[in-house]
DNA sequence: TCTAGTAGTTCGATCATCGAACTAAACCCG
DNA sequence: CGGGTTTAGTTCGATGATCGAACTACTAGA
């Protein structure tokens, strides 16, 4: 499941840092815009990396931080943050069900239903995995005072708006007009 | 092919924003890194609607925006960006030769070889999506000084760095020594 | 010129996913 | 109560993307 991790890993040192387009006419972006899009191939390559770590597909591991972040949930309810069918969120949790990372159990409020719940050792194994990584990020805002801080805030919320506006001018082809929230 | 679509869109949607695992003990995350880490999403979910827009699938717009960025790659050259086997890159360029995106032309250099490139057409379409958004990713720095702007680099090459170091403590499991570069 | 290596494709198998159909349980409301 | 309707989860069959291995055509090096 993991033969290509090795290309993954070579594409990252091997892709050159090609012409960027500037023959094309596109404008050379500026740094940070720059670093916004390395974050984002390089986040891609972590969770990769933390995947085979952890013996399962990006699918999976998903579902497993949504598990150790959220606590137990049902099957559908977790169908619904990570994106898929419920049918596929059933096939995902019986491969995590299989490697032991999560077990079911009967919801006592609804014999309907059922709750998934991270396996404590798995939860520790992933945890002990991701937290480092997750406290050096936050860590790197150490070096920043606290007015650094805010601009850094105010630029990454408003980048994250840009971002949002334009998914919803490209698609939302069927936006349930967000019925409550 | 993107009958998830409104799943994945609900999904944002509905997100509460839950406990945070606050109650499971993790340290609360201050808000620039929850701010990095909704941008990781709404990324992913930009990429989705381009790529519904485009009609093609997540894979085949990363090799899109490859061929758009660098010109024309071989078949071989597009599969080590994309991180694909070369196996999955052919019948990922079918498809997009197959909707029009992309054509293949033989290599001048070497009759072994060809070179796949993006039609104008398809390049101007998907430049017409994407440039709005770029520029106005890189156009939010616009509302910060200098100063600040050098603060906001600074910050994202150190989390850049950080997730590279710790993909890298992770597993590159066949790490090829950076051969060059 | 022969041999070894490289570029791309084809082939068969596998895996993740989907929608539809199904089962069981819960919820209405008359 | 007690029927019909909705909801939760699973199973099923089909599809699509991917892989490694085998194959073809070409290049390059001794």
């Amino acid at each position: 499941m993991f033969e290509n991790i090795a290309r993954r890993l070579e594409r990252v040192q091997t892709h050159s840092p090609d012409a960027q387009g500037r023959e094309l006419g596109r404008p050379p972006a500026r740094p940070a815009t720059q670093s916004l899009r390395d974050l984002l191939d390089v986040s891609d390559d972590f969770a990769a990396a933390l995947a085979h770590r952890l013996e399962v597909n990006l699918t999976d591991l998903d579902a497993m931080q949504h598990l150790i972040m959220a606590g137990p949930l049902s099957p559908s309810a977790l169908a619904k943050r990570v994106g898929l069918s419920t049918a596929a969120m059933t096939t995902a949790i019986d491969r995590l069900e299989a490697v032991g990372h999560v077990r079911r159990r009967a919801n006592p409020d609804d014999r309907r239903s059922v709750l998934v719940e991270a396996r404590p050792e798995s939860r520790q194994r992933a945890m002990g995995l991701l937290m480092p990584m997750i406290g050096a990020v936050d860590a790197v805002l150490d070096d920043f005072d606290e007015h650094d801080q805010r601009v850094i805030t105010r630029y990454l919320s408003r980048v994250v708006e840009t971002y949002r506006g334009h998914s919803a001018r490209l698609g939302a082809p069927h936006a349930p007009e967000a019925a409550g929230r």
